[in-house]
RNA sequence: GGUCUGGUAGUUCAGCUGGUUAGAAUACCUGCCUGUCACGCAGGGGGUCGCGGGUUCGAGUCCCGUCCAGACCGCCA
């Protein structure tokens, strides 16, 4: 028997028990006649004593050789501490050794095992077995345990069915770029690793499993950022026999539940906001909705005065930034530097000053006066101390940059509170999206999302205004989930794979299963797939997804711990009929 | 593919306009210490300043290239 209680659990009830525990020698405090060591586990700390009167000599003389990090077992007696430690639990006793036993030795970590510790991110990474010992980084794969069986568990009871879909499939154009397998009994064909389970979640629902789930692998060939990694975890959900309306409630459910029962935050229903107003409105498509600072379009108040740059602009659109007023001349013009960056690539920023006896001071006074500045602030919705901050340009362009400067101002002013939630959804997607390179209409969610009924005769006329069934969860400016209701019917998917531009033999060959089973009576069916990292990042207060990851990838997609991705030799590489050309 | 930031002791960092022997904290080692819990005290070891080239009497410091790491843009249906 290695122990017969955890590190985290003994108390002063326990008292003059005889016990064995195991763990990592977190500390050791020397003092000559007494040595204290605070053992580890998962569980907690408990210190151990050696005292040169009351510790067997060998033991004693043996306690001196512990390092950091040491497996160690010891069996011992529950005494009272003469000097308590109220800041842990087990604080109040300690284990008066008498027998020690070495299980593994350690070498000396190369960063500290502590809350703070020493180690940046790199070395962290490399020795991330390590790392997983610090409470930070155990509490949040715990974290994320407990999210993941919520969900199983709120899901299953409403009766979701979890199944395993294949995770070696087939290629496909549209989309991310596919991580691709090579075939070694199929010379010269591939697999491709997932980027979704869309086709299968779909079949499964021409195959009758109403409702499915599956918490679920899935693989994008894309960079990387701090949300975003190669492979990735989502929370993969179908229905048939629904709408919309069934799809938002059934989930907006899962989510409150979520919220109260990990969180302990009670959320009403979230408000619905089509893509066209949050785009208006945000100037994005996952509006952090926690703050106000709404756009004010500016166009018809400011053009046709003396003012050339608004005058030949597209869109004049302006936030008005709580208290911005205290921002001193240094502040704004760091601002400015701050839009001018390649990153945001602004022109320029207007500004008005909204002081605190009502009259107004721009850095355009010369073409507006108090009255017109008066009308900016109405639309802005800016109030006494406020600053109203413009930009203008193209109207695409200039809604991306007013949303960065948005979101740096909040953060700046301590807006987004990592404590507050504020969910919601974003319907009426556009069913397509020009795309400049490819010059020809894309997906924008992917081509099995049905266009709205009442858009259909658009699709002819004017593409890019046909609206879907697609709908996307935000939370605190993240999109966190992301579905729609699918095709179900042979031709109507035929005509959208016309649309984006599939000859019928591409079609037929990429895609003929899917169309071939919605031809043997498959319901109407539509779902739902959450990024189960980002949401609990977010549920855990944080941007990065990586903190809640075991084994996280690198910037550059790499593994420095095993350090993938390898060369392969040149045996596997012919078994596989495969030439490199580099 | 691009923009920016960084790379100096095991680790995290400082090192100004180029100038003698490159510092601090922490970790590590040794000794002392009877109530520690960020223990304390005294001492010690530890460096290819990412790599390559250049400018210079002289480069951790300036320039060019390159590699690595991070953030972002493009990309991510």
């Amino acid at each position: 028997m290695y122990r017969s209680h955890n590190n985290g659990e003994l108390r002063l009830t326990n008292k003059n028990q005889e016990v064995t525990l195991s763990g990592w020698v977190q500390k050791t405090r020397d003092k000559g006649f007494l040595i204290w060591i605070d053992l580890r586990d998962r569980y907690g700390i408990t210190q151990l004593i050696f005292d040169e009167e009351r510790t067997d000599k060998f033991v004693f003389k043996n306690a001196k050789t512990l390092g950091r990090e040491f497996v160690i077992q010891i069996t011992g007696t529950v005494i009272e501490r003469e000097a308590k430690n109220k800041n842990i639990p087990t604080g109040e006793i300690e284990i008066l050794v008498t027998k020690l036993t070495i299980l593994n030795k350690s070498e000396i970590p190369p960063f500290t095992i502590e809350d703070d510790t020493d180690g940046g991110e790199d070395i962290r990474m490399k020795y991330r077995y390590l790392d997983i010992r610090r409470n930070a980084v155990r509490e949040n794969l715990i974290f994320r345990h407990r999210v993941s069986m919520e969900v199983r568990n709120y899901l299953s009871k409403e009766g979701f069915i979890d199944v395993e879909t294949p995770y070696l499939i087939k290629s496909t154009p549209e989309g991310a770029r596919d991580f691709v397998v090579p075939s070694r009994m199929n010379e010269g064909q591939f697999y491709a690793l997932p980027q979704s389970p869309q086709t299968f979640k779909q079949l499964l629902m021409v195959g009758g499993i109403d409702k499915y789930f599956q918490i679920v692998k899935c693989f994008r060939d894309e960079d990387l950022r701090a949300d975003r990694q190669p492979e990735f975890t989502q929370i993969d959900c179908e229905m048939a026999f629904v709408e919309q309306e069934d799809i938002l409630n059934t989930f907006e459910n899962l989510i409150i539940h979520l919220l109260k029962k990990i969180k302990g935050v009670k959320v009403e229903k979230f408000p619905r906001m089509t893509y066209d107003y949050v785009m208006k409105t945000y100037g994005n498509d996952k509006p952090d909705i926690r703050f106000d600072m709404k756009f004010g379009k500016l166009n018809e108040v400011v053009q046709h005065k003396d003012f050339g740059v608004f005058n030949v602009a597209e869109l004049v659109v302006g936030i008005a930034v709580p208290s911005g007023n205290k921002f001193s001349r240094k502040e704004i013009d760091r601002l400015i530097k701050w839009l001018k960056r390649p990153q945001i690539g602004a022109l320029g920023m207007i500004y008005v000053r909204c002081n605190d006896d009502g009259t107004y001071k721009s850095s355009v006074d010369k073409f507006y006066n108090q009255e017109d500045l008066a009308k900016w602030a109405e639309i802005t919705n800016a109030k006494k101390g406020d600053l109203i901050c413009v930009l203008s340009g193209d109207a695409n362009k200039v809604r991306t940059q007013l949303s960065a400067l948005r979101m740096e101002l909040a953060t700046q002013l301590g807006l987004r509170d990592p404590k507050v939630f504020a969910p919601l959804w974003v319907v009426d997607f556009p069913l397509l999206e020009w795309n400049e390179e490819t010059n020809r209409f894309h997906a924008m969610h992917h081509p099995f999302t049905s266009p709205k009924l009442e858009d259909m005769e658009l699709l002819k006329t004017e593409p890019a205004k046909v609206r879907a069934n697609a709908y996307d969860m935000v939370l605190n400016g993240n999109e966190i989930g992301g579905g729609s209701i699918r095709i179900h019917d042979k031709k109507t998917q035929e005509m959208m794979f016309d649309y984006l531009g599939f000859t019928k033999a591409e079609a037929e060959v990429q895609f003929g299963f899917l169309m071939n089973a919605f031809t043997y009576g498959a319901p109407p069916h539509g779902g739902i797939a959450f990024g189960l990292d980002r949401l609990v990042a977010i549920l855990g207060g944080q941007e990065t997804i990586r903190d809640f990851i075991a084994f996280p990838k690198n910037n550059s997609g790499r593994d420095v711990m095993i350090d993938a991705p390898a060369k392969i030799d040149t045996k596997q590489l012919k078994e596989l009929h495969l030439k490199l050309d580099l």
